[in-house]
RNA sequence: GGCCCGUUCAUCUAGGGGUUAGGAUACAAGAUUUUCAUUCUUGGUACAGGGGUUCGAUUCCCCUACGGGCUACCA
């Protein structure tokens, strides 16, 4: 079954919690990784010193714990490509870098920030249809180029900061392949001299990394968001500058996650302005203590959560919706992924979420309700609680709705709708009640059945519509028009829970 | 502005030269003569526009429009 030729990646940066569009991709990935046997690895790429948030990292593994989607290989787990995390591998891009100008397809460059904001105001103002750091600037630059190679190195010697850029050929068509995509034409007057490397922190920016890694690590197929579309012709030729085009990797690019009301991709502030997570747990910045709020502390079932994720943007090509994880291995292809950008529909979450409640056992719900409501369950016993939850999970689309709609096998109720008492509490409705008393108290086996049969039998005898009687009850028991079957409320609460709450709820509501 | 990608119901999408354009969510109505919810049934709404190619185009090609992405010493 394994496949050693088959190896992807998801490779984030630790720049903050994981956005649910990430999560997706990596779902992907995994997908594609386990249909064919091969290796699933995690890499992190912190190239950016700046952008570094502590706990990024947890915070990323833990998520796909949650989410049941274990990696085979990389940071946490390691791995025959260890160390994962690129900062821990700091020296192997210079040397490729090097390697690119020992071979004149890269060179040094010296401009400092404010001649680049200058460059890019003057060629904007100019209305170039190149506003880039490019061969068609690059001689009027500071560079090794135009200054020469001697010179630069006695600068670099001096400790003059530098970086290292790519040197684009000039007027050249790559084209580039993409399994989703096709074949995609790109010319190099368009690109720019995109920086590989910067001494500031002798770090690699993320092309150089990423293409490095990608190599070293020997993967097969490149599959990330649709933002990485654009850079792919600077990847490809970066393949071919460092004689690795035979063993690149095929490149997928996903369709991006989008806003729910359409304007944009999912971004990372949407969820708290629309009320609902795009982190799969939540995250509380170690800057601000601001809280996002996640899909595991909503409620959601991560099971659930990978069947909603996988239909934004890839289809099985049947009608076929509720999917475990093993059978979306099965049918997953990336023949299937579909080419336009999905937007995040909330509701369809909260569907996927209700079916996997209804289909859970109500041992599994009851212990996730029972950690919920831990001291108002406390003087109850566990199978009171696991029958309760039998009878309401699948009224209800969390787990912790489900308080709402069983409270009254728990506690009696603290008050009665009005709008129902003045709709269906009628002049004689204290006296039948009073009589079903009677008549519930004669019940000897107290269940569903019997009481069912008595309560029919009692609205023949008095001629009178069931609900005459049945939402009185339920008025009186539950407090409002809600909840499962009444006999079966009743069997549940017992005989004398049942009478005492009759008694009161008589005492206590007043008729028209 | 430049470059790239995309466009089927409100939303996620199936389909693909000749179909009553299918499903799901959401919505609406009806049913379950005990509530509420679930569930079930039914219903409406879609091929962005214009040119080609063709006997025939939603499907193939071009243009336009619209949407999105990228355009950092961020990833």
């Amino acid at each position: 079954m394994s496949n050693q030729s088959i190896r992807v990646r998801f490779a984030p940066s630790p720049t903050g919690p994981l956005h649910i569009g990430g999560v997706r991709t990596a779902l992907y990935n995994y997908l594609f990784a386990k249909k064919l046997g091969g290796t699933f690895i995690l890499r992190i790429e912190d190239t950016d010193s700046n952008r570094f948030v502590p706990g990024a990292e947890e915070y990323i593994i833990d998520s796909f714990k949650w989410c049941g989607l274990p990696f085979d290989e990389g940071v946490g787990i390691g791995g025959p490509y260890a160390p994962y995390r690129q900062s821990e591998r700091k020296e192997i891009y210079k040397q490729y870098a090097q390697q690119l100008i020992r071979e004149d397809k890269a060179y040094y460059a010296f401009d400092t920030p404010e001649e680049l904001e200058n460059l890019r105001k003057k060629l904007e103002s100019e209305k170039a249809s190149n506003t880039s750091y490019s061969y068609h600037v690059r001689k009027d630059m500071n560079n090794s180029l135009t200054l020469g190679m001697a010179a630069s190195e006695s600068m670099i010697n001096e400790g003059i900061p530098y970086v290292i850029r790519i040197k684009m050929p000039e007027n050249t068509i790559i084209e580039v392949n993409d399994i989703i995509r096709g074949k995609i034409e790109v010319n190099t007057s368009t690109l720019d001299d995109k920086v590989l490397w910067k001494s500031s922190d002798q770090l690699p920016t993320y092309h150089l990394a990423n293409v490095t890694d990608d190599f070293l690590m020997k993967i097969s197929h490149v599959i990330r968001g649709e933002e990485w579309l654009p850079s792919l012709p600077l990847h490809v030729l970066l393949y071919q500058y460092l004689g690795w085009q035979a063993s690149m990797p095929q490149f997928a690019h996903l369709p991006l996650l989008l806003k729910p009301d359409g304007k944009g991709k999912l971004s990372k502030r949407d969820g708290d302005k629309m009320g609902f997570p795009v982190f799969p747990l939540e995250w509380i910045d170690p800057k601000t203590d601001e809280i996002s709020m996640g899909y595991r502390e909503s409620g959601y079932f991560p099971d659930a959560l990978v069947n909603f994720l996988s239909f934004l943007g890839w289809n099985p090509g049947t009608e076929k919706e509720l999917f475990s994880l093993n059978e979306l291995i099965d049918a997953f292809s990336l023949e299937h992924v579909s080419k336009s950008g999905a937007r995040f529909d909330f509701e369809k979450a909260k569907w996927f979420n209700h079916q996997y409640l209804m289909q859970k056992s109500p041992e599994e719900i009851g212990n996730i309700f029972m950690k919920i409501n831990k001291e108002k369950l406390e003087a109850f016993p566990q199978d009171y609680i696991i029958k309760v939850c039998g009878l309401v999970k699948d009224r209800v689309s969390f787990v912790h709705e489900m308080w709402s709609q069983s409270y009254f096998f728990f506690e009696d109720p603290q008050q009665y709708d009005q709008e129902l008492i003045k709709k269906k509490w009628k002049s004689d409705t204290n006296t039948l009640l009073s009589d079903a008393i009677n008549v519930l108290d004669n019940i000897s086996l107290f269940t569903a059945p019997a009481i069912h049969d008595a309560l029919h039998e009692f609205c023949q005898q008095k001629n009178i519509g069931l609900g005459m009687v049945m939402i009185p009850l339920r008025l009186s028991l539950v407090g409002a028009g809600i909840g499962p079957d009444l006999p079966l409320i009743l069997e549940m609460l017992g005989k004398q829970t049942v009478i005492k709450r009759i008694q009161k709820s008589i005492n206590t509501i007043k008729s028209e």
